[in-house]
Order: C-alpha cells, then sequence, then structure tokens
DNA sequence: AACTCATTCAACCGCTGTTTC
DNA sequence: TGAAACAGCGGTTGAATGAGT
C-alpha cells in the first residue's frame, strides 16, 4: 500500500471513484480502482482535497475571529470547528490554531484576545454555577434541615457524582469560594485572567501580556479531555523528564491521576478561599519525594505516595487504551469519599520532586522559575494576603515554550 | 550560492465510536 | 452478544519551502 504525498494521477482516480460510487466505504477504493492507498488515506485525501466546494487558500479575519471564538469555546474541537465554517477542514484549522499558537506564544501574546477569554470565562462561570446550585437545590429537597452552605469538597463530589460528564467537565474553580477570589483579582489586574477549555498556555505559558497574573484555571476536565492530555504533555516536556512515548499520556489515565494532582495542588496555594477548606483537613506528612519519573509514570509518585489513593491508582492498571474506562467511571461515581480521602492525604508542603529542585533559583529557565512556586509550595502557612501576592507574581510567565 | 534553521501543511498513526453481521 | 469492519477524530511527523546569515 502506498504512502506519502498524493499524485495527480492518483486524485484523478479517485475523484473518478467518488464520482461513479459515493462517498463512503473507502477501504472499496481499492479494490475497485486498482487506486493502491488505504481506505484511510482516501477518505481524508477526498475530505482535506478533493471534495467540491473546498475553501483554499489563507483564512479570511472573519474565518479567524470565528475560530478564536470556537476554540476558546470548544477547545480542540477541530472537526465541530469545521462544520462552523464552510469549505474548511479540521486539519486546515488544527493546522492553523497550532501556528497561530506558536506565533503568539513567541511573540508573548496571549493566546486569545482579552474579550474572547472574558466571554469565555463569563459563560464557563455561568455554566458552573448553574451546576452548582442544581446541587444545593437538589440537597434543600432531599433536606430542608441542612445548612444552606455546602463545603467545596462536598459540592464537587456531588456535582461529579450526579453530572459527570466528560464533555462539560467540573472544575473546582467554579465553586462561589473562588469567584470570591477571582472577582478582585480581576479588578485587581484589569480583568487578565482566562477561563477557557484550554488553558494550558494561559497555565504555563509565556503571556507576558498577562504579566502579573496567569491564574492556573483548570484547562479543562481533571478527568480526561484533549486538553488534558495536552497539557500533561506540555508539561512532561517542559519539565525534562521522559515523554519519549507521549501517547502514554493519554492512553494510560494518566492524564486523570496526573492532572487532578496538578490542579487541586496548585489551587490550594494559590486561592485563599479554596486554602482555608482544604487546610481544614489534616494532612499526613508524605514520606518520601516523588520523583520526576513517578510523575510522569503516574505510578509510585505523589498520588502513589499516599494510602487513600487506591481508586486513582487502580485506573491506571486498566489495560484498554480508553482514556476513561468503565471502570473509573465507577471509581469516579463514589467520587465524594474518594475526594476527601485524597484531600485529605494530600499534602499542605508539597515535596519538590527534583526538577523543582534543580537550579536553586540561580540558573535561568524552568527551575528558577519554579523557585516561587518551590518556595511557596514550602510555606502553605501564608497568610492570605501573601497566597493572593504570590498568586500574582509573574511566577508562571517566561516558561519554555510549549512546542 | 550555500548552508542552517524555522515554518507550514499534507499525510500518517493510534485510538475511539458506530455499524454490520 | 461479540467480533470485525468502517468512519472519524485529534495528535504527531516529516518533507517541502522560506527566511536569514
Amino acid at each position: 500500500m502506498k504512502k506519502g504525498p498524493w499524485t495527480a494521477a492518483e486524485d484523478a482516480i479517485l475523484v473518478e471513484y467518488v464520482k461513479r460510487h459515493g462517498e463512503g466505504n473507502w477501504n472499496a477504493v481499492q479494490k475497485n480502482s486498482g487506486l493502491a492507498r488505504c481506505g484511510k488515506s482516501c477518505r481524508l485525501r477526498w475530505a482535506n482535497h478533493l471534495r467540491p466546494n473546498l475553501r483554499k487558500g489563507s483564512f479570511s479575519a472573519e474565518e479567524e475571529k470565528i475560530i478564536i471564538d470556537l476554540h476558546a469555546q470548544l477547545g480542540n474541537k477541530w472537526a465541530r470547528m469545521a462544520t462552523q465554517l464552510p469549505g474548511r477542514t479540521d486539519n486546515e484549522i488544527k493546522n492553523y490554531w497550532n501556528t497561530r499558537m506558536k506565533r503568539r506564544q513567541r511573540a508573548g501574546l496571549p493566546i486569545y484576545p482579552q474579550e474572547v477569554q472574558e466571554q469565555a470565562a463569563a459563560s464557563h462561570l455561568k455554566q458552573r454555577k448553574h451546576l452548582v446550585e442544581e446541587v444545593e437545590q437538589e440537597d434543600k429537597l432531599t433536606d430542608p434541615h441542612s445548612s444552606s452552605t455546602s463545603s467545596f469538597t462536598s459540592i464537587l463530589g456531588r456535582s461529579q457524582r450526579r453530572k459527570l460528564n466528560f464533555n462539560t467537565p467540573m472544575t473546582i474553580f467554579d465553586h462561589p469560594s473562588f469567584s470570591s477570589v477571582v472577582n478582585p483579582l480581576q479588578n485587581q489586574t484589569n480583568s487578565v485572567f482566562s477561563s477557557n477549555t484550554d488553558t494550558k498556555f494561559n497555565f504555563f505559558g509565556e503571556n507576558k501580556a498577562n504579566a502579573g497574573l496567569t491564574l492556573p484555571l483548570c484547562p479543562a476536565s481533571p478527568y480526561g479531555s484533549s486538553s488534558s492530555t495536552m497539557f500533561n504533555q506540555s508539561f512532561a516536556a517542559n519539565q525534562s523528564f521522559p515523554a519519549s512515548q507521549p501517547n502514554n499520556y493519554d492512553s494510560g489515565n494518566h492524564s486523570y491521576n496526573f492532572n487532578f494532582t496538578a490542579m487541586l495542588g496548585r489551587a490550594s496555594y494559590v486561592f485563599p478561599g479554596l486554602e482555608t477548606e482544604l487546610s481544614s483537613i489534616q494532612t499526613p506528612p508524605l514520606s518520601g519525594t516523588p520523583t520526576s519519573s513517578s510523575y510522569a509514570s503516574g505510578g509510585e509518585g505523589l498520588m502513589g505516595a499516599t494510602s487513600n489513593s487506591g481508586a486513582i491508582e487502580n485506573s491506571q492498571s486498566t489495560t484498554g487504551k480508553k482514556l476513561i474506562t468503565d471502570d473509573l467511571m465507577e471509581e469516579m461515581s463514589s467520587m465524594d469519599d474518594d475526594l476527601i480521602s485524597l484531600l485529605a492525604n494530600f499534602p499542605s508542603a508539597m515535596p519538590m520532586p527534583e526538577w523543582y529542585r534543580k537550579g536553586g533559583g540561580q540558573s535561568s529557565g524552568m527551575a528558577s522559575e519554579n523557585l516561587g512556586l518551590a518556595s511557596r509550595h514550602q510555606d502553605a502557612s501564608s497568610a492570605p494576603t501573601q497566597e493572593l501576592a504570590w498568586a500574582l507574581e509573574p511566577c508562571w510567565n517566561n516558561m519554555p515554550g510549549i512546542c
């Protein structure tokens, strides 16, 4: 079966075939036309280059705006985005986005224009607030005598139990605890923050335009999504631990493990509102220091070192390739209890992995950039004002490029 | 002109979901 | 009901091309 670029002759054969037989049944193309291409390749060639009404050439300003808006809403859902842009293919949009992102990253610009960030953030928060309200409303119906204010962890657990839906990720940043922190931050920093569905660059990016605040808002669901996958791969790359098998990050449920840890970890240190709640849980000290490889593998790392993370550890042993397995779904259905355990085992003073320590703040690059985070973690008892000050430090800026 | 490095984008790969038998 | 085939998606790769020196 031939691979590589298509020739004009091959194109002609494929076009002729589709004219006669229509689209679909791509594996039959080779049998019926003699074209030495696999069905997949034929489908791709037809969809991306040969089908009628394709728009070629660079994207117009209008199209670019649509893509940016759609990406803010959908994340890396290229095929869905393509349905909104007649004549454009998912591949084109994906390529456009990736190059655009790299360009902006190099230029130190935020991935999204500010107005798009704000729109997406508003929409995101609205959705999540609604979700939390629903749970609280349900609580009142089932137990009218219960306290009107639920704890964050309780809400989170129950929201997930009821609404476990990986397409509409629940983030821990949706809790009102966050709004009370985020809103003042917004005022102080000229509303520079983002809550879009693919915030990997806001997490680790070089958003110099956002200097002063790059809030680590949850890129998407901690339970697995394309953006979470990207997040992990990017993170792995940035931290210089082996990423020689990048697919492991999305094929072995490691995304869930690591990402979730990271979210909770950072959130607990950044946001005073949540810090209060998390710090009220007794946290036994962790023995040992996770190694970089343990972060990458999801093995005996941060999570593995704790005793009550069985549910999450189990998820790694699944042999299937699905990111979210049925077993995992089941495990997460009991998230409420597990989450409490998880939080209870999450260290308030997180041991620093090797790559955090390296450099000691003297050298340039990742290690020194992390110094603020490292020292921050080692002093989890800082006063809220210090928390805020730290959150506002541009410590996430100037990180190595993602790509 | 020759070389290197960066960028672009077509094509591939691995995976998941759906349909068919 | 389960296996196989098919279709589609998103991430990645690598050849072609362009820009810079």
